[in-house]
DNA sequence: GCTGCGCATTAACCCGGGTTAACGCCAATG
DNA sequence: CATTGGCGTTAACCCGGGTTAATGCGCAGC
């Protein structure tokens, strides 16, 4: 079976306006989400109440926390609507255990974690070598869309930075991109 | 079939000394490696020179580089071994072909893949959220053996500062620790 | 249309980490 | 035994980012 089938036929659909969690860290959510419409944002909240975005969430694209869905902790990150959005959720346990069953299942979901695996590794490599700046100017390129979607106080924050860093940032940036004619 | 099993009859065994590379940042290397007796360590060389430590890989666990076993780029980091090593090698598409024939494969595959992506994760969220010196206490906390086999500056280069403001951290714990009589 | 709130900007000050360099230690090598 | 080189420590100086606070702007709610 192929992976968006199972998702469409064991997946129930929910609608969320903006604003709204789908899960909060500290939750028991066994749940696997895909967005078919809108935008999330997974971030973590740390004792004293700072907010760290872990990742942005764009339509097509999977969430879940494998803390709490596979190793059935708690959830160690929190998901929030930017946009009013549609995801579809379905069970984790379902999906794990039919590619028990389904071998053409497995193969899909070794490939997803595959990709999910690279992702975070290039995440990683990004925060351990990079500058603020160049992780800044990064994105930019790679994802120009975002920066209509999302305000500037949640790319800082995704980018590991405060508000007032990054726009000290682009200040820098851009004078020296005036600077240069660039 | 089992992961080890399927290991054991592909792999070929490979022992190295220390201070040689398994494999280097930009080679084309399809295999993955299981390291059976040993210690190695995965690092980044930036542009400039500079390094940084990705990981270290203990007896047991799995190395190889996604980007060119599975993408078929190159890698992105260098593999070098800091103790004596043996490791088992095996071809990354045989493995992956072997999982679209057998299912038991296939499923230690994924438990295989959702644990290092949770710590890959994990990892993400460490630098994303905590400074360096909580970073410190914590692999104490976690992995205290690390701390005999490995040299200072490399821990350093793994909690992604210089093996100086490594030294200066222990100095502020110490004397915090002193003075706290623990 | 007014009010209030959240956001982006800017400035001032502090602090942690980078850089460079000096020093002492130890292990490997001759 | 003397030399050499890598490592850990410490100090001095610099810089980027955190913190706090003031300002101005745009937008939502009344």
């Amino acid at each position: 079976m192929d992976f968006l089938t199972f998702v469409e036929r064991n997946g129930r659909r929910i609608a969320l306006p903006a604003g709204e969690h789908v899960f909060r860290q500290g939750d028991e959510d066994r749940s696997v989400y895909v967005l078919e419409q809108g935008l999330l944002k997974a971030y973590y909240l740390s004792g004293d109440g700072r907010e760290t975005i872990k990742s942005f969430i764009l339509e097509g694209e999977l969430i879940g926390s494998l803390a709490s869905a596979w190793r059935k902790e708690t959830c160690s990150f929190s998901v929030v609507t930017l946009e009013p959005s549609s995801v579809l959720a379905f069970d984790f346990d379902a999906l794990h255990s039919a590619c028990r069953r389904d071998i053409d299942l497995a193969g899909a979901m070794i490939e997803h974690l595959l990709a999910f695996s690279m992702k975070k590794e290039r995440r990683e490599r990004e925060l351990l070598t990079e500058s603020a700046e160049h992780r800044y100017r990064a994105l930019i390129a790679a994802s120009p869309e975002l920066f209509e979607r999302v305000r500037q106080k949640d790319i800082a924050r995704y980018l590991g930075i405060t508000p007032v860093a990054l726009s000290r940032i682009r200040q820098r940036s851009d004078a020296r991109a005036v600077g240069e004619g660039d």
